[in-house]
DNA sequence: TCGATATTGGACTAAAATTATCCAACTTTG
DNA sequence: CAAAGTTGGATAATTTTAGTCCAATATCGA
């Protein structure tokens, strides 16, 4: 199984596209969408959801499109990830919300898996936006 | 999105309960499945996929059941991870093998996320079933 | 040897999540 | 006003997850 689906994969693709022309000016979701081998109908729905979370800014009609809404280096990997298929979680029952599992409070398992819930989430913090293009130019 | 899904908890919940009660022989599937709270027909599945990973042995016929096939302590949260949903990737692509992915050796993505991996990795594989259960004690 | 107790293996199904596709409505620029 | 673009939601295809069922096989004990 993967921790990062395909329709997030696009979204970062997307993203780090954004943050390469990021002085370009307002990029079209359909030139996007080609320049990064990502279903054209597909992007409009990934778009939105990076805009709702506040990664993208819209811009609607003629000339319009979209672009970062901050500096790549204040976009985080989880954010991104988060805003596409929601928060990551090792096991439901360890958001502690609506944990229905009745054996929560005696569970062995939870007080274990709880410090990996800790290093993803930390792990995918560290990394910015930035820090992924930079592997590109080396 | 779960890491850890559904049916792996409940295999979790079965290799704990049979550590617990090593010492007894082995256990029914019946008798595994209503202690722990078990569909009672899916535990089969749950307890072949652990025998053939080599965590559980299986002892055929009238008395028959399952015990585990090793100490707890000889047990990493990883091997029973695997056992029942395969490897836990960040994303496919990181596999290497059948990297399909055309991008893969200019994606500035992959290089990041193979430290997510790793650190996945080792995290699962530090945890194991004794240690599962001295949370249990306490 | 027979019958009861168990596992084995695989086929099958139901439900949910993922991965799209499509279209009508709306907004902005020129 | 027309062209270029986003918005939002309905719908559909595919895959994964989760679960069920049953016939075959193995072992124990009387």
């Amino acid at each position: 199984m993967d921790i990062i689906r395909s329709d997030t994969d696009y979204a970062l693709r997307a993203l780090a596209h954004l943050a390469l022309h990021k002085d370009n000016g307002p990029i079209a979701a359909k030139a996007l969408a080609s320049a990064e081998d990502i279903p054209e109908d597909f992007i409009y729905k990934l778009l939105r959801s990076l805009t709702k979370a506040g990664l993208v800014e819209s811009y609607m009609g003629a000339q319009g499109g979209f672009a970062l809404a901050r500096d790549p280096s204040k976009v985080t990997l989880l954010e991104a990830v988060e805003a596409i298929q929601g928060p990551i979680t090792v096991r439901k029952c360890l958001l502690g919300k609506d944990s229905a599992c009745p054996r929560h409070q005696t569970c062995p398992l939870s007080a274990k898996l709880e410090g990996l819930q800790c290093a993803v989430d930390q792990f995918m913090t560290k990394i910015t936006l930035s820090e992924i293009l930079e592997s590109l130019k080396s």
